[in-house]
DNA sequence: TTGGCATGAATTGCATGCAGAGCACCAAAA
DNA sequence: TTTTGGTGCTCTGCATGCAATTCATGCCAA
């Protein structure tokens, strides 16, 4: 027997970097959260991969205990699928599901647009009005890459200007999955064009502060997404067939 | 030294009841999250109370491993707010979160109906009916205390039958507040009348599919609903005064 | 060959140990 | 008397150990 009494756990670091540092540096459960959503959005977990608790804990250099709570919380976002004395797996998400993650995004959004007519500020508009405006110039370049981060802050604006949380919280629960189902469908230039035209519509519409226009026009707009989503997710594996 | 190798966890017994019982018996933690919830939403929890990890595992029985996973997931819902290495506290519950509330109720709740407009079955309309005599009858009956979990059952029901498991999750995820709210709001017995009457036209709506105006008079009613709540939580603070 | 059961490996679920962060209380200095 | 530094306690966060459950494999019997 050893009489030593030694730490059990692997040495951490004294975290002298608390504040110091940049970062506010959260638990490891909740940085297991974040890279673990990040792996399954990207697909490099797989739909269907099962989820064991040891070789995670082992890739992400941490104990099962956080992992364990990490899984928990994906689970709630729907990412994961829990199942008792059983493996987790990464979530399918098959076509219905998607048409039903579009439809409560756009049921979000269209509530959110409301509200945010009524509510939002100078500043927000401005920001959307840049955003907007970068967005366009992009699109005349013919630079798709952009548009995707653009247009999720775009989305993610409105969301907050309408300055309710739980819809807020809400809409931020779905929007891995939708990112799922975006990377998905690769034939993702097809609606450049009318999401552009559709974005300077809404803000438009917000602009005139026309509560049931802008939250109609967010929530047709999504629904045309979730559409060309759709049919992108059917159509690549009956292979593209051309180079 | 104690040679001898027993169990350290205190003795499970063997679940041999698993499925002989009548519960489907999830995990601890799973049964943790319930009764926390319950005790929260009852207010033998009140609203700021610390959570000590080491006192919830005592009261419920069980180790801190599941409460630890419990209090995350209550955390996610709203009810309980979790600060770095503190105790958790039940969450507050102020105005103008109540608001939010019932404004985000009332979007999923509008959305729901304007898609059970359309895809209601004849099974779950008439259990509908169902319900909503039963509520008339207990009305007419002046028999309040029936109406809560017969409103509540409504409401659910017509989420249900939107046939859409994100927002029906969402609105789940929601009610546990809400019912904080109605709970506090002493005097319910004003908005009865209202309250039934406009289920009946809610009911009406759906019947006729009429999507419109079936999600906007349950957007109304939740909203009148809301603000009902509202007005009671800012009264009782000021002393009842009466016997 | 095939069905049924036993055996065992893999894995979850829960309990518990240990280090460090945060807070309260007290003492000493200004 | 007020403020500052120290000291100890409490509690969280993470790591790890152990039993129960599940799945796969193989053996035996029909």
């Amino acid at each position: 027997m050893d009489p030593v009494r030694r730490p059990r756990g692997r040495p951490r670091k004294p975290v002298l970097l608390e504040s110091a540092g940049l970062g506010p540096r959260r638990g490891l459960h909740d940085q297991a959260v974040e890279r673990l959503r990040a792996l399954i959005v990207a697909g490099t977990l797989p739909a269907g991969a099962a989820l064991v608790e040891t070789e995670l804990s082992a890739a992400l250099g941490i104990s099962r205990t956080p992992v364990r709570e990490a899984l928990k919380l994906l689970a709630v976002e729907g990412l994961v699928e829990l199942r008792p004395n059983r493996s987790p797996r990464v979530a399918e998400l098959r076509a219905d599901a998607v048409t039903e993650l579009f439809e409560a995004i756009a049921a979000i959004e269209r509530a959110a647009a409301e509200l945010a007519a009524g509510r939002i500020g100078p500043a927000e508009l401005e920001r959307l009005r840049r955003l907007q405006a970068e967005m366009e110039a992009h699109h005349a370049a013919g630079d798709l890459a952009p548009y995707f981060a653009l247009n999720q802050q775009i989305h993610a604006l409105i969301v907050a200007s309408a300055r309710n949380a739980p819809l807020r919280e809400a809409h931020e629960a779905l929007h891995a999955r939708a990112e799922i189902a975006r990377r998905r469908a690769l034939d993702r230039r097809g609606r450049w064009d009318e999401s552009v035209a559709e974005h300077r519509a809404i803000l438009a519409a917000l602009e005139a502060r026309d509560a049931e226009r802008a939250g109609r026009l967010l929530a047709d707009h999504v629904g045309h997404t979730g559409a060309a989503l759709l049919a992108g997710l059917a159509g690549p594996d009956t292979k593209p067939d051309a180079a």
